[in-house]
DNA sequence: TAGATTGTTAATCGATTAACAATC
DNA sequence: TAGATTGTTAATCGATTAACAATC
């Protein structure tokens, strides 16, 4: 596990090799190959095995991968071996729904605090989260050891929420606004932009 | 305009300029330099000429792009010029919470049919649509034109719904289902897993 | 042992960036 | 005209794939 800098684009396979180990793993299969996983998952069984390599030697020439070693290995290349608290922003549809998959990603991430500007909100409950107004999140975000944010508010807004976000000390963001926000050179942006991904498919319709 | 291949990276792209681009038009800015939009939105200007060049001249040396002019030709190359019309299997909180976007999609793309499994959520109704059942799709997808399948079912689902599309004569799908499908080489999938994101994310902290 | 499959190097392929002549 | 900015070629950078010795 040297100090080399992994591309982003193999970390973002990580977690579907996860996902699908998961699977693998509850149907008590305990080996697989990268041919196998490559298959399986619309990928080059070469760049399965090199993704992996890495981060260490996690197979077994002639035999294939064990799957809940490898679990195991993935889960604490993407830091999921620990519990990492989430924080979200937006308590409006699609943050509703974002916070119902807390049981679907069951010990590693959460959510654990809710916010939203509209005083309307404030005190709604949403899958047991109490929706608390913008000026408690400085708090509630120390106390809870927050350290990831997601964004859920409309596009005017988004900037703002980062902006607040970032004052917290927040390590990275999931943005779903569909806007580019600007923040610290240290905190990681992704983004989940439902409409640029459906524009984009309008591409390949004949 | 010759018929070389796009790739795909250029055509992600397009819909983040065209975002952009529409709120210079809504504050009646009427130009606009690939070094004005590389700064917004965090892209190497050359490469915003470049993913232009692509499809045309678009610009005027020493001025830059007109926007009105390079709006209509980003959605004429995604083919937003047209109505195109989806539909959506799975009316769980995410599923709804995406109906609510047909007001943003505006006149491009709409969501016309909203399909569930469940009997009990059958006649249900989202943002002015009524939840069908299953076996409705074949004939509400061809008499209403639907070419853009969107999937909101759990993983365990999202196969069989992507094989009634493919029935249906669907063109591109866009699975919020936390697995990978298999379609016809000639049907396009997009993903867009939430929860993936989300772990990869958990990678870049500390 | 024979067959299978890894880890890794080398080859290929593709995407991004730099540079600059053309020109508004 | 002088300054700005495009379109495009060439250079760079990075990611994917092929190939194969090592070995279970």
């Amino acid at each position: 596990m040297k100090t080399q800098k992994i591309s982003e684009a193999v970390v973002r396979r990580l977690p579907i090799y996860l996902r699908y180990l998961n699977e693998l793993q509850m149907n008590n299969v305990s080996t697989v190959s990268s041919q196998d996983l490559g298959q399986k998952l619309d990928l080059n069984p070469a760049q399965i095995r090199k993704d992996l390599a890495y981060f260490g030697e996690f197979g077994k020439k002639g035999i294939g991968y064990d799957i809940n070693y490898l679990i195991e290995k993935i889960r604490q290349i993407l830091k999921l071996d620990r519990h990492i608290q989430v924080a979200l922003v937006g308590a409006g549809n699609l943050g509703r729904a974002l916070c119902n998959y807390n049981t679907y990603l069951r010990n590693d991430m959460k959510i654990v605090a809710l916010f939203d500007a509209m005083p309307a909100k404030t005190g709604e409950v949403i899958n047991n989260l109490v929706v608390l107004p913008m000026d408690k999140m400085k708090s509630v975000m120390t106390e809870l050891g927050v350290r990831i944010g997601i964004i859920t508010v409309p596009a005017a807004e988004a900037q703002n929420v980062a902006n607040e976000f970032v004052a917290c000390g927040i390590e990275a963001i999931l943005n779903f606004a569909p806007v580019i926000i600007k923040v610290p050179p240290d905190v990681r942006v992704h983004y989940a932009d439902f409409t640029t991904e459906l524009q984009s498919l309008a591409y390949y319709l004949d």
